[in-house]
DNA sequence: TATATTTGTATCGCATACGATATAATCTTA
DNA sequence: TAAGATTATATCGTATGCGATACAAATATA
């Protein structure tokens, strides 16, 4: 019984796992965000600056793989809320460095407790944690190879 | 070297690979769904109703993981491009009835390409079959915990 | 059976995503 | 070094996502 059109049933897709996963996992986050005032994507901006202090708009959009268009208005919120500043570099005036202010750098050790209340979310019978690692490892992967092809273009 | 906030770091969250590769994927389709006029959600719309042909909106919402804030003004745009129409049941006054038109049916004669052209761009010497299948696997898991999960709230 | 609760859609507001395009600054190169 | 290409941001328009809320229809229950 090979129906003709079973490649285009929702079971056999390999993109919108990922996709209902992707939603679900900002939606586990919610609460937790909320109390930070924080959208998810400020939150990994936020997690990108906790690591590395200064950077330029450009070195975040490589890091979470994101453009300037999304970018600019997130950043500019989070400056509104003043957890970073923005201005331009003087070496390259193309470039708009982004710092955090010392709200921004405070708000870190209110942020520590986020990933192991998530962590608890993931926790079930039913996935062990070989199981996890092994799906991380996979999906970077196919992030690399997906990133690289779309380069291309 | 225990630091202190290394669970904040971008490479050890759980979340952000699930974030960028659903956002890559997305854009992966990207051009082949342009052909269609369609975006992304509103194929995997088309995807249940192709299986599915008659669902109401609570139907589609359960199989996508969307509710009807999503999914009304997105139904409305599929009904002006005359792929669907939309019908308050007779049965049941609350809920709408979602159908195919003809030129809908129509449509998935061409998205048929669309699967093999997608996995052609997953096709990879770093990945292989079976780890995508195991991949798929778990992943599912990780979407019924999640989705459980906030159901309970 | 009248009232309270639940259910199914829809509306509103805000914050992404992202393609397309604009603009200024920098770099290349003839 | 002047013109063309490239780079880094920003702007605009459209389409999601989603929390909060509204509203009518259906169901449950006292």
């Amino acid at each position: 019984m090979e129906e003709q059109f079973a490649k285009l049933h929702l079971q056999n897709q390999l993109c919108f796992p990922l996709y209902a996963a992707s939603r679900l996992t900002t939606q586990i986050y919610g609460p937790f965000l909320k109390e930070l005032d924080l959208t998810y994507p400020q939150y990994l901006v936020m997690l990108v600056l906790w690591e590395h202090q200064v950077q330029t708009v450009n070195q975040i959009g490589n890091r979470l793989l994101l453009e300037s268009n999304t970018l600019t208005p997130l950043l500019k919120r989070l400056e509104q809320k003043k957890l970073i500043s923005r201005m331009r570099s003087e070496t390259d005036e193309r470039s708009v460095i982004i710092r955090l202010t010392d709200r921004g750098h405070l708000l870190q050790t209110r942020a520590v407790e986020i990933p192991d209340k998530i962590i608890n979310s993931f926790k079930d019978h039913s996935i062990t944690e070989q199981e996890i690692v092994l799906f991380m490892h996979t999906i970077k992967k196919v992030i690399s190879l997906l990133s690289n092809q779309l380069q291309m273009n």
